[in-house]
DNA sequence: ACAAATCTACCTAGTAGTAGGTAGTATAAA
DNA sequence: TTTATACTACCTACTACTAGGTAGATTTGT
């Protein structure tokens, strides 16, 4: 039961983060919706940058975690590729987009700490996927027309451009799908699933 | 002249939200800015949502009239398309991305009348580079696998991640480059300039 | 003189953050 | 076993400051 609490401010504040942005939510917000004062959340998190700072680690361990999973599913490239992507649709149909994504939007106002966190989250999750690219290389599964290392890049750009204009449509899980799809019939030419 | 002042600022609001978002800048920043006070601005535009609206709007009409000057050039497809990612690149020095793409992270804290306007935008820009892909295609210069309004939310999502991603880089613009030169090679086999 | 533009001076409501206090609980000493 | 000490997790009540916004006087340009 130790340290209830704070998961729960962690768990809002990632929600409010995620949806608005750092700028965008207070204590006071995070206070009111679980029911505590605000004074309470400072006992946990000093400072809004200790709070942050604490949000990216823990969503980048989770992020990782999740990753790992995938990687130890015995599938195919394809299908582990498409699992990663689908990663990308959680939390879409509440508006919220990757944590980090939303983070970068507000780069500048943050200080170098989460900066460097952040940072830190794009590189790990840049080169778990070069890897994935290049055992579906290596096997043969597709082809890389150029480095997978820019390759991954370039996924990982569509899939946080995706999530940002999905925002606008109507439905952002089927407008995410849809962009999300038309690339991977791309890069997996045939997928059984 | 007249106007001086409004038209001073809209450039640095403009300019403050495309570094950090709608929440992270105040009247007082545009301001001091400026030099002149915050009532003043309050002159011109009454309530921040009424000077965001009028960004938006000023920011569409001149991206329409860049597309436009693009259009009527009299090159190839492939050179439109590289001048068309070209306007993306346009801030990225100094930090700043599409105001639209900021806007779209900051989405559920504007008024439906902006949410409009910025999907107003997406909207526009969409149809725009559809066109060109379906010229690109008619002429048979390359190939579209899927239908070119999907191809061209895919080129747009990979863009607005793209300027994300260069936010977390040492040379933004190189970063930036590095990625659409990949997507531009497969998109366009062979380019002349 | 008139009107447009800008000013000073203020308001209300919110921001992050602090001071100090209070239960309850765990530990340690007598 | 009682008593003293300290810690955890919260609280109320505050500070200093910033936010967007307004009223009304003053300056500036025609």
């Amino acid at each position: 039961m130790k340290q209830k609490t704070a998961q729960q401010i962690l768990d809002v504040a990632q929600s409010m983060v995620r949806n608005r942005g750092y700028s965008a939510f207070s204590y006071a917000d995070i206070a009111k919706e679980i029911g505590i004062r605000k004074a309470s959340i400072h006992y946990h998190f000093p400072a809004k940058d200790d709070l942050v700072k604490e949000l990216v680690k823990r969503y980048q361990k989770n992020f990782a975690r999740k990753c790992l999973e995938i990687e130890q599913q015995e599938t195919t490239p394809q299908a582990q590729l498409r699992e990663f992507v689908n990663l990308y649709r959680d939390g879409l149909q509440d508006n919220k987009i990757c944590l980090c994504g939303m983070l970068t939007a507000d780069l500048s106002v943050l200080n170098s700490d989460i900066q460097a966190e952040i940072r830190s989250f794009f590189s790990v999750t840049e080169s778990w996927l070069a890897r994935l690219l290049h055992r579906g290389c290596e096997t043969e599964v597709w082809q890389c027309s150029q480095s997978v290392e820019v390759e991954a890049k370039m996924l990982l750009s569509m899939l946080q451009g995706a999530q940002l204009l999905a925002r606008v449509a109507e439905d952002s899980s089927a407008a995410f799908d849809q962009i999300t799809g038309a690339c991977l019939k791309e890069k997996l030419s045939a997928v059984s699933d």
